[in-house]
DNA sequence: TACCTAGACAGGAATGATTCCTACATAGCA
DNA sequence: TGCTATGTAGGAATCATTCCTGTCTAGGTA
């Protein structure tokens, strides 16, 4: 999803973020993909407009932007962080051989709910349904494989 | 949950997977907690008993033993990895505070699934939920709290 | 029971994502 | 327009994890 120059601004002053140029690219790259890009990814997409941005900027912007709601982790694994633009509520699939991860949006994956035993004294704020399997690209190379770990 | 040593050898023996002191002594610290306990803190309840032992054996039989299915990795955020000798299907409780974790058993849950439509070509072979929130001892100190981010 | 050898162990070095430090720059406000 | 709290760039530091290397040993063989 492409966003406007004055809508990036306009969610920034609505949470009180500082706009700068370095902020509105980081947040741009990561709004226009479904890719839920690292922190690495990031920095190589926006220096292509932005050469002297620095890694520190990317990390400094993604912690800024996250704490105020702006965008969410996705960690899959503990690999290398990956950040996600879409904050409404949705789940994952997951690819156990890239890691690729794409969303699911499904409105009962949302309602799950846990019964008062099973919380064991937690207060519940949220939860995160994550699916893993092959993704279609790497089914394509697995004619043969077993049906354990890989 | 205790282990006799005997159940241990047969578990590494079904797997093929060589019987060590090490080993044994990494994976019983492991099945009798449900605490799922990072690498360092299995190599400080570990070299209580065995304090020759390096981390380079902890990481290298943890991996080992995961490949053999006898534990699995169990990554909250993306910080340290966690270790969970419960192998059977559940899902978890985490608190966003510090990091607890707590075992879901939940039939419900296990029996989660995905619509063709959604699974966007995906080869699904499982699945897990991970509830969120504060646990008991959190929600102790956050009489006042805001239901931000916290 | 006494070898053999693939694999395991210990210790230390290397890696790499992330965080920390600091001097300079600038957004947002009066 | 000028002040100042905050952001930025660049480099150093951190630290969980992995890699390397020289013994050591579990488990199989004769
Ligand atoms: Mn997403
Ligand atoms: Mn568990
Ligand atoms: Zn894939
Ligand atoms: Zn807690």
């Amino acid at each position: 999803m492409t966003l406007h120059p004055q809508e990036i601004e306009a969610r920034f002053r609505r949470q009180a973020v500082r706009v700068t140029r370095q902020r509105a690219a980081i947040y741009a790259a990561l709004v226009e993909t479904t890719s839920h890009p690292t922190a690495e990814d990031l920095y190589r997409m926006v220096t292509r407009q932005h050469p002297t941005m620095s890694r520190n900027t990317v990390y400094y912007t993604l912690g800024v932007l996250r704490k105020a709601g702006l965008l969410q982790e996705v960690n899959v694994g503990h690999e290398v962080a990956r950040f996600d633009g879409n904050v409404t509520m949705h789940h994952h699939l997951v690819c156990v051989q890239c890691s690729r991860i794409e969303d699911v949006m499904d409105q009962e994956l949302d309602r799950l709910e846990i019964s008062a035993r099973q919380a064991r004294g937690f207060h519940v704020l949220g939860h995160r349904v994550e699916f893993h399997g092959y993704c279609v690209s790497c089914r394509a190379g697995r004619r043969e494989a077993s049906p354990s770990q890989g």
